[in-house]
DNA sequence: CTAACGTTTGTCCAATCGGTCAAAAATTTG
DNA sequence: CAAATTTTTGACCGATTGGACAAACGTTAG
């Protein structure tokens, strides 16, 4: 392991540095790593595009360091996830934080899959490394719980992927489904639809078999 | 309703129309409308930049073409759902028609997530006619299933979302899921597995309670 | 006050972008 | 064949891009 340099920051710049990761963020998740711009980040963040170079050395450097600050938050709900409950009430709590976290950061989620969705060229390693760890680690626990009888058999990875994947639909593809609601359905009621028929299709869907 | 113009074209047209819209499929649905560049799709096409402009007015008018005709195969499947056979199969059958989809089309599939995730800037008027529309028909036959005890009473809409969210997930975060499945289960078997799953878990989660 | 250090910006640059244009080359038509 | 038409390209353009740089500005410690 590479030792960590102390990087020592003034209050300035570690102010500053974060009011240009908050614009950096909004626009890379509205229009992706290259349609967005400096000048774009600088403008939002209230300074000049130099300056703004000054606490950032390159756009990519803006960019690695929000996506390793990303993968800590978006993995932070399925951390969670242990043995020590009961396995339903797990997955139910685990499907609500990922739900909760569309649903209050879409941002986050909509960064994440772009980056994923043009290959993951800038954090391909932290996937293969930090995030495979994590996953195969809960999977084992839910492996238990099927040795156990307490769920049904099946993949335990693709039933972490369905939860994702039904979860972050929230975020990422917002427009979609505000549209086909409507107006009046597209509202705030969305989440809570979504979460009661999300618990209903994995709980029964999971069910042990009797 | 405005008349279509006849656009009388060449056989040479035609042919170079859509080796152009092949070439940048590919450049899209990789790097999104922004990302990808004309010089990049004219040399993919085997051709120069201003001999792609002779085919195409622009850049936005390649990628409106390719918009039209991704709908169409986009919505083939849910439009082959229908009433009248027996709902679970029914259901079964659009769930592997869309993870067919995903394993053959996975460009097409990146393509219209890129769309998605920016906002829908070019389509959103498609969005909201034609494949609202659909659904709101697909919308009723499931709440007839629902009415008469077929499947179990949920909300619609949602079971719809969560198909595609399911589905796509494995065109879109392609790369995400064979990393996490690792080198030996991210290959070939990777869809039969997920087809698996999938239909285990739609048709437990939404068997009708006795 | 002043020297040192941190911060900010105007100006500039080479590269790349989408797109134009006129002229050459190839093809079709009579 | 020759004329008309379609296809192809090299050269070019203005706009935008990510980034460099030095000079100016602000702040603080001695």
């Amino acid at each position: 392991m590479e030792a960590v340099k102390p990087k020592r920051r003034t209050r300035i710049q570690t102010e500053k540095r974060e009011i240009i990761l908050e614009a950096a963020l909004e626009a890379f998740s509205q229009h992706g790593f290259r349609g967005a711009t400096i000048d774009q980040i600088a403008d939002a963040a209230g300074m000049s595009k130099p300056n703004l170079l000054y606490y950032f050395r390159s756009k990519e450097d803006i960019h690695v360091t929000l996506m390793q600050r990303l993968l800590e938050t978006w993995l932070a709900p399925l951390r969670e996830l242990d043995d020590i409950g009961d396995p339903m009430t797990e997955l139910r709590s685990y499907i609500r934080r990922k739900l909760e976290m569309a649903r209050d950061f879409p941002r986050e989620s909509r960064l994440f899959a772009n980056e994923i969705l043009q290959g993951a060229p800038r954090i391909l390693p932290m996937i293969e490394g930090e995030l495979k760890t994590l996953v195969d680690e809960k999977v084992e626990i839910i492996r238990g719980w099927m040795r156990a009888g307490k769920i049904v058999r099946t993949d335990p990875f693709h039933l972490i992927f369905s939860i994702w994947a039904t979860t972050q639909h929230y975020a990422d593809f917002d427009v979609q489904v505000r549209a086909v609601l409507g107006p009046d359905r597209g509202g705030e009621g969305r989440f809570e639809d979504a979460a009661r028929f999300l618990e209903q299709l994995f709980i029964e869907g999971l069910k042990p078999k009797a």
